[in-house]
RNA sequence: GCCCAGAUAGCUCAGUUGGUAGAGCAGGGGAUUGAAAAUCCCCGUGUCGGCGGUUCGAUUCCGUCUCUGGGCA
């Protein structure tokens, strides 16, 4: 909470939300109006190659297109990514803005990470084949004889923590639950506003992201996996083609599955991701929502007078019949003045 | 018009030798410390197509009707 240096760092506004909730669109509103940079906070993203399928926006973000897809990144890469960025737009006068639904990347961002050695893809790949050999729960029982304090916490199916918690240990000869301290440190300085826009309608939610696939699909979306899929280097287990909607027309193109079972899965894998960052964001109570509604128009802010300050609409037939989008330029303009207003105070 | 096969959960289907039914997917909830758009856990009552009949009891057997496939005309 406190900068490095004797001043207090100026907050910094953290836009989050499922997927095709609108939270782009509201950032880079908010940042041409206050001066701001946006980072992204988006594990797909990262990606160079990932553009369409992503949702990419032209607009200029931080930590886009920073590795290719054959490279794996990681939530301390992020970290360590923003911290920097935040930094590097402070020394330019500018106001940094976190945007995207990586949620666990913004978990790292609010609570800090323990100090631990990053993962290695030889000690992964052996874990991995004993499971292969053995089964998940196999492994789990032994990672109970090594670290009982993580193994309690995990469901013996639970393949990617068990295997992370083995690899520890291989690694270090230290337990991961004996790295974990309780208490990291945040890792920007400032105080981080946390801002979540959401359809107020899980229907609305489904109904943007099933339109929007077939928008990404119209605009060349199989052209793009086909080129990844064509490179010939990368394979289905790299968190890149894993992404939703590139693993399952990947899957279509290996002959695995219809056109049209690949459309509906990766519709459904991406309803299922909203469903995940939405799970998270319920969970931290110091969230301020910003609910839209079926025209991505702001209708209420929970709580109510949560530093915004905006004259919210009535939700009535009315108001959501006109057409005017007067409402959304007020929200941009109370996120702008909320922002300067901090600043200001804390400055002053 | 005739013959055959179907009709069961939002979808695809299994099943009940007659005692009112369960999988996968979808959906919902949750977990989440270097793969996180990942990974994992929990959640299954629905006029068993309609109407009659047989039966103590029918989603199951019989009849009939409707609808959907397919075949023959």
């Amino acid at each position: 909470m406190t900068s490095p240096d004797q001043s207090p760092a100026p907050p910094v506004l953290c836009i989050m939300g499922p997927t095709a909730a609108g939270k782009t669109a509201l950032a880079i509103d908010v940042a041409e109006r206050c001066g701001g940079e946006l980072i992204s906070v988006d594990s797909a993203l990262v990606y160079r190659g990932l553009d369409i399928g992503a949702a990419k926006p032209d607009y200029p973000h931080h930590l886009i297109d920073i590795r290719d897809p054959s490279e794996p990144y990681s939530a301390a890469d992020f970290v360590t990514d923003a911290v920097r960025s935040v930094h590097d737009i402070r020394a330019r006068g500018r106001v940094p803005i976190f945007v995207g639904g990586t949620m666990l990347y913004y978990r790292a961002l609010f609570f800090g990470l323990d100090a631990m050695p990053a993962s290695d893809p030889a000690v992964r790949e052996t874990i991995e084949a004993r499971a292969c050999a053995h089964g998940w729960p196999k492994l789990h029982a032994e990672l109970a004889q090594v670290d009982p304090v993580l193994a309690a916490k995990l469901h013996p199916n639970h393949s990617q923590r068990i295997s992370r918690g083995l690899e520890v240990w291989e690694m270090t000869g230290k337990p991961l639950s004996e790295w974990q301290t309780g208490r990291p440190k945040q890792a920007i300085s400032g105080e981080l506003l946390p801002l979540a826009i959401c359809p107020y309608d899980r229907r609305v939610l489904h109904a943007r992201i099933e339109k929007r696939f077939d928008t990404m699909l119209d605009a060349g979306l199989v052209d793009e996996v086909r080129r990844l899929h064509d490179r010939g280097d990368l394979t289905g287990d790299l968190p890149a083609v894993r992404a939703v909607g590139y693993r399952q027309l990947w899957a279509w193109l290996d002959h695995e599955a219809s056109f049209d079972e690949a459309r509906e899965r990766a519709i459904a894998a991406t309803r299922q991701l909203a469903k995940r960052q939405l799970t998270w964001l319920r969970g931290w109570s110091s969230v301020t929502w910003l609910k839209t509604d079926q025209q991505g128009r702001p209708i209420m802010v929970e709580p109510a007078g949560a530093g915004l300050q905006v004259k919210w609409p009535e939700m009535t037939a009315n108001s959501e019949e006109n057409t005017s989008n007067g409402d959304y330029q007020a929200v941009v303009d109370s996120l702008t003045t909320w922002l300067r207003n901090y600043h200001l105070g804390l400055l002053s």
